[in-house]
DNA sequence: CAATTGAGAGTACGAATGTTCACTGACTTG
DNA sequence: CAAGTCAGTGAACATTCGTACTCTCAATTG
């Protein structure tokens, strides 16, 4: 029997996250498609061949980093859902909790942006089912909402999939911007919060009330 | 004097638009940081030398493609301010354009948005500029509608941007979804732009009209 | 018409790429 | 403890790359 549970295993899952450390770092100012494997290799310290016990390509990293990447956004995701208050206090704080994200770990949002796009199908791919799957979640959280009531599932799924895509290119554009041009970006993102959620609840103004029980007159406080 | 204008000049401008048609189409299946000066070349059937006549870089050819395509997207957008009639209508008419354009030139919409978070600094950033100036110029037609009567230039730009993101959101993901999914795509699309119509409507409800337009000051981040 | 220009061809270079193969040696297992 | 596994090594491979040269010769110019 094995009293020591995997000096191996734990050293080569070392290696493998200081390889997908290591592209990460690199893909900061290029595309995943221009990425090398002995560029990689060579900033970890080993040799081009060892990528292979790994990787098959910089295609199969590329995936691999979508699901770290995309592991660490997850949880921002809930956070900003599990917030409560005034449509006002969350959109602020889900703004703020972008900002808190991006600057703690602005590699992985970059390589969202950049890879949502770019040019390594497999990784386009990939990108899209985890987005989708965030949408989704975003959406069901959404229907719990008391303003959701009377939405179809196509609505909520396609308000949610706004959200999902609306962060994603906060993200970017804060990063494009840099700490200087945070403050502005931020703005500008929670005024595109603002009008969304406004649309979101005129959605059903002009549908029968009978059918679905919307919110006619709920006026707005002022 | 010369009687005949530029047979040299004309041969010069025709090779460096193949260029820039092969590039756009090596383009398809990979990112600007990838692509090399041969490769382009290459499918022109040209000495990779003679690249240096016209460019100085990938990156220089990139710039000038941005320029390329986004004179293109210029005219669509001048398509979509320039129509008419109820908002429903011309927000079905914007998403018809934007398929049309699509189909026409898929590799304009796919390369925008690939780079426009890219790994290429001088073409992300004429990116950048360029949609910045088309949402500017959207901006300057909302400002002359009705609708937009009591709203900041600050809003407007916000609301330019938005359609402006949208389109290019919109424009990829019909690329990735293909014709089968076209229809789909297009319809998502709509119910977003509905949304943000609506959002608009209802902007200025909580203001008092006599009193300055805009939006309530805002907390501050950390 | 003679002189000049300049787009493109051709060759050559060093450097870097992905991938193969046989190998070592520390860890794991029976 | 002996046998086997396997992460990582190092050399070698055929390509591809960007770029620096010289050269050509048709279009332009004065």
């Amino acid at each position: 029997m094995s009293h020591t549970v995997g000096i191996r295993r734990t050293q080569k899952l070392k290696t493998r996250q200081a390889l997908l450390g290591a592209a990460l770092q690199l893909l900061e100012h290029q595309s995943l498609s221009s990425l090398g494997l002995r560029e990689v290799t060579r900033a970890v310290g080993v040799a081009p061949t060892a990528f292979y016990r790994h990787f098959e390509d910089t295609a199969a990293l590329g995936v691999a980093l979508v699901e770290e990447a995309l592991g660490s956004l997850h949880g921002m995701i809930g956070e900003i859902l599990a917030a409560t208050g005034d449509s006002e206090v969350r959109l602020d704080r889900s703004v703020d909790l972008i900002i808190h994200h991006v600057r703690e770990q602005p590699a992985h949002f970059r390589f969202i942006a950049r890879e949502q796009h770019g040019g390594v199908g497999p990784v386009r791919e990939a990108i899209a089912a985890q987005l989708l799957s965030f949408a989704e979640e975003v959406a069901a959280t959404l229907a719990e909402d008391p303003d959701s009531r009377g939405w179809s599932d196509e609505d909520l799924l396609m308000l949610g999939g706004l959200y999902v895509d609306h962060m994603v290119l906060t993200a970017s554009a804060m990063l494009e911007a840099g700490p200087a041009g945070e403050h502005r970006v931020a703005e500008v993102a929670r005024r595109r919060l603002r009008l969304v959620t406004l649309g979101r609840l005129h959605w059903l103004d002009g549908t029968n009330p009978a059918d679905a029980p919307g919110v006619p007159c709920t006026s707005d406080d002022d």
